[in-house]
DNA sequence: GATGACCGTCAGTGATTACTTACCAACATG
DNA sequence: CATGTTGGTAAGTAATCACTGACGGTCATC
C-alpha cells in the first residue's frame, strides 16, 4: 500500500522537499542529516509506492512527485472521511434514540 | 505525526472496521488473527495519533473514529496535493520555454 | 581513454516494532 | 462475595526496518 510509505519521517519530508519540483538524489541528499544511500534507498521504497517518479537527466537522475499517486492518497482519505462521518452521525443517532 | 500510525497495515485495518461504528476492543480482535493484546496496543497508538477515541461501556471498552484526526489528515492530503499540483505544473511550464 | 561526479545496490549492523504469554484490575452476574 | 468476562500493561522475543560503508556502473569533461 501506498500508506506503509508513508510511515518514514524522513520519506514524509523528501516528498515535501519535492514539492519544489524535480530534484536530483545527490540535491536532496543534502539537505539531510542521513547519507546519500539512505536517500536512494528512500526513494526506491516511494517509487514503488508510485508517490514519486524517476528520469534520467545526463549524469544525474530527477526524481519527482507522481500526481496521480498523490491524488490517489486524497481519494482514498476524501472516502473515508465521508465513511467515517457517515458512521459518526449513524452512531449519534443511534445512541440519542435512548 | 497521524502517519506514523498509518504504517502498519493492521492499524490501518481497525480504522477500516471502525467505519461500521464504535466497537469493543474484543469483538475487534475476533476479526484478526492477531491477539487481543496486539489489537490492544495498536488502539493505544491510534489513539496517541487522534485518529480514536474510547470510552468506558459497562464491562467493556468502546472504539471509534474521531472525525476530528480523519479530517486533519484529509486536509493535509488535500493541501498537498495542491501544492504538488502546482509544482507539477511548474515544473512542465519550464520544460516547454525550452 | 583517464578522471571525477553522480547514483544504485549489496552486506552487515543497530534500532524499532509487532507480537505472544502472563498477570492484574474493573465490572457484571449468579 | 465468588465466578466469568473484558481489557490494559509488562516482559521477552522475533522480525522488520533504517542506516552506513564499500563497491561498481554510467555519464561528462578534459
Amino acid at each position: 500500500m501506498q500508506l506503509d510509505a508513508l510511515g518514514d519521517p524522513t520519506r514524509r519530508a523528501i516528498l515535501e522537499r519535492l514539492l519544489q519540483g524535480p530534484q536530483p538524489v545527490g540535491e536532496l541528499a543534502r539537505n539531510f542529516t542521513v547519507s546519500r544511500p539512505a536517500i536512494s534507498q528512500h526513494l526506491r521504497i516511494l517509487k514503488r509506492a508510485h508517490l514519486v517518479v524517476d528520469r534520467p537527466a545526463g549524469n544525474r537522475r530527477l526524481y519527482e512527485l507522481n500526481p496521480a499517486g498523490v491524488e490517489a492518497l486524497r481519494r482514498y482519505f476524501d472516502r473515508f472521511w465521508d465513511q467515517a462521518l457517515t458512521a459518526y452521525k449513524r452512531a449519534a443517532e443511534t445512541k440519542e434514540e435512548r
